[in-house]
DNA sequence: CTGAAAGCGCTAACAC
DNA sequence: GTGTTAGCGCTTTCAG
């Protein structure tokens, strides 16, 4: 212990703690002590003889740190939270709900002051004894089932009723339209905020062109070209988040350059546990020049921005992943310092980006 | 407490921690009472009493969550551990060393098992006696500096030089290259690889092309503007790393469809903080279909890869940044295993790939 | 299989 | 300014 080190005895927790008067000399001698052993403070302990929620851990849980979407996200709410002295805890579900459900339990379990969760499972009533007089939660992306909760969501229905008017607007009818994972909240909103908007123009078998499920991008590319093989081929595609647009962009196949392109290896090159299907992707992302003809005309826009959706010129409905995230950390602090009023509910809107993909030729 | 409200005492702990021997029955009483009370075990003061490190949390310190090369590299990091049982705790530094210092300590006063970290100090030999016998350190994508301690690094300087080789093989001679902050070791040794094969072609007046401190995106645009705009103009570009390519084809300004662009919103929607600046920019970004004729034919490779780079047709040099954190987590956990070898080094290697940028016109 | 006591590293509350 | 005592919630002994 740095008190033997030093002269006095557990004083030195207020030296190095900096709280409650000590002598300038004696906070010197104990600091120097506690640098040559090595020594810090265990904020753990600290945390568990102040009882209560002192932890400075904000936990959230997203379905891949690694989508665009997620990451801005986290880096928003990051920021925000540091401002207040909050650290972020981050843990990725893999939109797996059995490991949402382990997960949440291990950060309960760590006393963490506060949980954002962009949640993949199908209620929560679970939850609801935790949130009487646990830490509070605040739902992102997807809001709670059986349980009442702050939310910040986005105006998925609006934003695919937008997206499908516009397209609607410049003389399409036969739009094709490719899902995530059908089980999703957002999913199924936009696929409904998209069926008001072609039934309201008479389109009433808009649903012979959905595709949902198309969980990643090659299946997003795959589903794509499908749709583009069909008989009387859609005219126009409304891709529902940013990798399926991507996956369309792929299989759509721009080439802004001369075509004196031997890009033999894809950027797909992360895939190093599936090398089979790697080589394979490689080949059929390699042809996206020679298919190009198939959907070259068609228009496309997509639900997310996309980081260079600007050179690439491609229509989007935009939001602000970073600005959900400052949000829900608002949203937290709130109920943190004391907040018990109901539960509220925040819905961020969309905007169309029109660009290239839906100009009228 | 939970005992209270079964019939015995702290034999709750076995019950709900599973460990030592609990009768089946008991062991349902604890579980239901606790259930309904919404007790949970506080994990927090069983790492306390155990002693040591069992805690389960690794702490990974980057410069921007939001860069997609640090969360893919968090995303590969975070799954590697996961299947070990370890989580992972992330926090940003926005290349600030102050806050770095100051989060590291935050990170180890929470006991972490283990520290990942993309440094943006210019030394680290404060952490030389906390390494003795704290948790261990891995370094990723730069080296630490006056310490010894595992690293997992690229091999900057070889791609750098890769690029520059297959500019000039080209035929280029005059080529911008545009870098991020001057004092990061990533950005100093590209340069270098860079200027080895800019001599050894008997270019020497390379620098008069070398922009630094391009740290984002508006920045990068500005900067690939300007050099654009020198009397004798660079034939071609070599940006250093992804936000700066970004930032070059804004400026560089590929309309791959049909003109009919009404952009009139950029996708920098996210900047709320700064209003004025984001009108400003909206307008330069929106000209850039009108300034393209400037830079059109210019050349350009960019380090790291882009998530649409294929469908761009950006040449690059490419890495895998889950690769990177897959393989800092296993150096990690060789070390918690016990490994006390000598310090591991693991350089990865990148690879040209060659799109439509650079292609011979 | 279950219980009682002690103590992990720290800080609240009081002394001195 | 500083020291003392007790106890946060748990798990470790070591006994029943």
């Amino acid at each position: 212990m740095a008190a033997l080190s030093g002269v006095s005895v557990k004083t030195a927790s207020r030296a190095l703690s900096g709280e409650g008067y000590v002598a300038v000399e004696t906070k010197a001698r104990v600091q120097s002590a506690a640098d040559e052993l090595g020594y810090r403070l265990n904020r753990t302990a600290r945390e568990l003889r102040r009882g209560g929620n002192t932890s400075t851990l904000v936990g959230l849980l997203s379905g891949d740190l690694a989508n665009p979407f997620y990451s801005r996200l986290a880096s928003g709410l990051e920021r925000e939270l540091r401002m207040h002295g909050l650290q972020l805890i981050t843990a990725s579900t893999d939109e797996n709900p059995e490991w949402e459900r382990r997960l949440t339990d291990s950060l309960l379990e760590r006393r963490v002051r506060g949980l954002v969760v962009a949640s993949t499972m199908a209620e929560h009533g679970h939850l609801a004894a935790e949130r009487r007089h646990g830490s509070p939660f605040v739902f992102v992306d997807r809001p709670p089932v059986d349980l009442t909760a702050d939310a910040v969501l986005l105006d998925n229905r609006g934003g695919a009723k937008r997206a499908a008017e516009h397209l609607l607007e410049r003389g399409h009818r036969r739009i094709g339209i490719v899902g995530d994972l059908s089980r999703l909240s957002t999913h199924q909103d936009r696929v409904e905020g998209f069926a008001e908007a072609m039934e309201a123009a008479g389109v009433a078998d808009w649903r012979d062109y959905l595709l949902e499920d198309a969980h990643d991008v090659d299946k997003a590319e795959r589903a794509v070209r499908a749709l583009l093989a069909r008989d009387p081929a859609p005219t126009a595609l409304f891709t529902t988040n940013n990798r399926i647009t991507t996956g369309a962009l792929r299989a759509i196949g721009h080439t802004p350059f001369a075509a004196t392109n031997k890009d033999a290896a894809t950027h797909r090159d992360t895939a190093t546990h599936r090398n089979a299907a790697t080589d394979k992707d490689a080949a059929t992302g390699n042809s996206a020049a020679g298919n190009s003809a198939a959907g070259k005309g068609t228009a496309l826009i997509g639900f997310d921005e996309l980081d260079l959706g600007d050179v690439l010129g491609v229509s989007v409905i935009a939001h602000d992943p970073e600005e959900m995230g400052r949000h829900a950390a608002r949203l937290l602090l709130a109920r943190l310092d004391g907040d018990d009023g109901p539960a509220r509910r925040v819905v961020l809107p969309t905007r169309l980006i029109e660009r290239s993909t839906t100009a009228l030729t």
